[in-house]
DNA sequence: CTCGATCCCTGGACGC
DNA sequence: TGCGTCCAGGGATCGA
């Protein structure tokens, strides 16, 4: 799953291999996870793809129109591209059979052709331009690489919320997701059910420091590879060999040997250490696990 | 303000 | 082999 180091590695590398290129053309297939389709097709024609970065878990893909179109940047304009669960965004030869999945191909200008491939669609295609791609990356919050620690305990200290909510609310930070948010929990000692409000100065920055190291080792890794993911040029990431706490229920804890435990927070499964996280006492009951009570959920298909 | 529940979607795992 | 069921999860939305 695309979290925040899995997306700095595919714009990486689509800075090094798309970034420069013109789209000739757009060719949709299904585009429910789009904002608004029509808009893709009618404006990435002409346009040059001038660099990709990351801005929390979306790509962005800058755009420029052609110099030779002589008219000058009114304002800024971008693509941007949520990977979801399952999305993949990389170069491909016109030769290359398309996926099943596939659901938007941008021929490229050197006859290569740039597509999105996304299963379940729980990504989001968006060109956005001017005021309203300012206005919709201000929602959200700091990127967790570059927040201080001054901005970082207020926005985690100053809420109620349980930590594991709050580092998966991108509206407080952007980038962070389920493996993400375990890992650094669990490298800090802090409880996932934990209110934010509730955590002392030194745990503030011990979970900082936390996710930032595991950010960071985690980009040099090229990322987690748990289900599906490769990089723009089809590589797996490294980093699901250093998970310590995500997916490992009842494994031992790498630091204490106690067997890792799972429960539902934030409607997430959340896994922890028992023993070097402890449980808060303001938490009541905490829920075990995803055991849905209701019976067949209709399946309308 | 914060919560849980529900929906979206498909592939893979698992039980029989 | 094949079918049914459950589960994964980011984000939007809604009601409590």
């Amino acid at each position: 799953m695309p979290e925040l180091p899995e997306v700095e590695t595919v714009a990486r590398g689509l800075q090094i291999s798309v970034a420069g290129r013109r789209i000739v053309s757009v060719t949709l297939r299904k585009t429910d996870f789009m904002d608004d389709p029509s808009v893709i097709e009618r404006e990435l024609p002409g346009r040059q793809i001038a660099r990709v970065e990351r801005f929390g878990k979306f790509m962005l893909l800058q755009l420029v129109r052609d110099r030779a179109a002589g008219e000058p940047e009114a304002s800024s304009q971008a693509l941007l591209v949520h990977l979801g669960m399952t999305g993949n965004l990389a170069p491909h030869f016109a030769e290359q059979p398309l996926d099943k999945h596939t659901h938007a191909t941008f021929v490229l200008d050197d006859g290569r052709e740039l597509r999105y491939t996304d299963a379940r669609r729980f990504g989001r295609m968006a060109y956005l331009a001017g005021e309203t791609l300012a206005a919709e990356l201000l929602r959200f919050g700091a990127d967790p690489l570059e927040v201080t620690a001054e901005e970082f305990a207020k926005r985690i200290g100053d809420s109620r919320a349980r930590i594991k909510a709050l580092l998966l609310d991108q509206t407080v930070l952007r980038g962070v997701g389920n493996i993400y948010a375990d890992e650094s929990l669990w490298s800090a000692g802090i409880h996932p059910a934990k209110s934010g409000a509730k955590l002392r100065p030194k745990e503030l920055q011990r979970l900082r420091r936390a996710l930032q190291k595991i950010l960071r080792k985690a980009i040099q890794m090229r990322g987690s590879s748990i289900s599906d993911f490769v990089d723009a040029e089809g590589q797996p990431g490294d980093y699901q060999q250093h998970h310590r706490a995500y997916g490992r229920e009842g494994k031992k804890c790498f630091r204490c040997g106690r067997a890792i435990n799972r429960i539902i927070v934030a409607g997430r499964s959340s896994y922890f250490c028992p023993v070097c996280q402890q449980a808060p006492r303001h938490v009541g009951r905490i829920r075990k696990s995803t055991k849905r009570k209701g019976r067949a959920r209709t399946s309308k298909r």
